[in-house]
DNA sequence: CGCTTCGTTCACTGACACTGAACGATCGCC
DNA sequence: GGCGATCGTTCAGTGTCAGTGAACGAAGCG
């Protein structure tokens, strides 16, 4: 059992793309493309359906990856543990982002903690799209910085730290692709992609609002448990998203344009269980105020 | 982070003893002190402490341990897992063994299991020293082959399997050592070695009985939490311990002489949670009885 | 003070991890 | 429908490093 299989596999898995994975394991497309086929013939089966177009997981390779990413999050944390305790460290603290632009906020409030709380070790990781909140209630993550709103009795949330507007993801040949801003409004008729898991319903409402202001229905389209899934249909014709306007810069697609939409900015800010609000936590949520801005 | 690494340093925790973790690894010694060099570089500091004759975990390098075996344990599950649902096999038996002799019995059976139900898959795992239950009741295996007594509310056990005649073993230079067979009684005033963890009382004076048929007391020495650990101690003239015959062939070291016990024997059996009783732990369990004579 | 049993060091070598270039496929687009 | 772009795969080549065996020092034992 090789490592560098396994986390091939599970960043392929959410990657869906085998030049990203590429990037983000720092080898060349070959080489992974060479992992994953060694770990498809140690297990007997394909774990991926491919085309040269398009990488989808199989039911198969998709439970194999549920099985498979708790433990290597575990592994990943246990190391982080002991190399801190190895260096004095009594506290580590886990925190969760869940896109690129919060994680390089959590990058930058990470450093500046370094400086700042020398005994508290920072563990950054990213939080699976599904379920937003899971892994925090389990204790996988200490805090978590997330798109508001959170509304969730066992949790407590800081203030808001991050704003942004938001664009409307659309396949390019769409009647509103070409539009300069679109409205809530014009959303009427357009399918928006749902999400797969069991969201709270204010969270999935705010991100796939079911009607217009006036009141007139936006239909939901297929669900996804992924970004990268969800890109791929809009990518396909298959549906429309709501999504954060920077990931026009860091998702760029052939065929999927980003829409300016004329509507409340997303917030972002940080979340911790109720209970566990401990002196790392507070250090973390003081410095972020602090450094991201 | 390699798997090479924590596999062996696993590995070797168990065994404390670069010489049999570089067999079981099928590597050199030379190559296990290297893999174990690189991760407490990694870690940055020393996961084990050793002298030319002795290996011992330190604090840190017995958290590590603690803190990745279970998910190194998890994934190897998932592959096998997914490797038997590739197979078409849709029933996956976990089954644990105790010591070598019940792991020969549990491979012995394994095999007639693949002739005789070939949709199911049997896999095959080491049960941890320490809490000889606890893993078979959080589900990480569904049968384990035991050594009796076993008396569990919430635990079924089937037939004895096997039975072997017990030894005591101690340091060659004890006063018993020399004798061609030791009784309970003997046993007074010889310090046992205690077991780490919380066991049941009824299996801890099975195995380290505190008094003798007549009531002389036998008392409890240092606490162990691995039967490599206990054969250290041993070696070193730390206590004595009590143990199946097959240890005698199985873990001969230079210091520890096996005495035969005049004592009833050991029994095992295997144990499945009460409520799981499903097919394939009844076709393992008839397996068992018709294959280990 | 030899003898044995360990863990460690070190120079060496063969396997294989990894690459770049070429290739075939699948799109969208004019 | 042909062209270009994008993507996954194949393949031969190469540099690296995983893994070894031999030598060594430390530790216990008689």
């Amino acid at each position: 059992m090789d490592c560098d299989e396994l986390d091939c596999f599970l960043i392929l898995a959410t990657e869906l793309h085998f030049g990203r994975t590429a990037e983000r394991m720092r080898l060349s497309r070959a080489r992974v493309s060479q992992l994953v086929q060694r770990l498809e013939r140690r297990v007997g089966a394909p774990l991926f359906a491919r085309t040269s177009r398009r990488v989808a997981l199989t039911t198969l390779g998709r439970r194999l990856r549920d099985d498979l990413e708790p433990h290597q999050r575990g592994i990943k944390a246990a190391m982080a543990r002991a190399i801190a305790s190895a260096k004095g460290i009594d506290e580590v603290l886990l925190v969760g982002f869940t896109n690129p632009l919060t994680g390089e906020a959590v990058v930058k409030a990470a450093e500046a903690m370094r400086g700042r709380h020398p005994d508290v070790a920072v563990e950054i990781c990213e939080v699976p799209f599904n379920d937003p909140f899971g892994l925090l209630r389990q204790g996988e993550f200490d805090v978590q910085l997330t798109a508001f709103p959170v509304r969730e009795s066992d949790l407590d949330a800081g203030p808001v730290l991050l704003s942004e507007k938001r664009t409307l993801a659309v396949h390019k040949g769409h009647p509103l692709a070409g539009r300069g801003e679109v409205t809530v409004e014009d959303l009427a008729g357009v399918a928006l992609l749902d999400f797969e898991g069991e969201p709270p319903s204010y969270w999935r409402d705010f991100h796939a609002p079911p009607r217009t202001p006036s009141g007139r229905e936006i239909p939901r389209g297929a669900a996804v448990g992924n970004f990268q899934e969800a890109l791929t249909l809009v990518g396909a014709g298959k549906g429309a998203l709501l999504s954060p306007a920077h990931a026009a810069d860091y998702h760029p697609r052939p065929n999927v344009v980003y829409v300016p939409l004329a509507a409340e900015p997303v917030d972002y800010g940080l979340v911790w269980r109720a209970g566990d609000e401990n002196r790392a936590v507070r250090a973390f949520a003081d410095t972020a105020r602090k450094v991201v801005a």
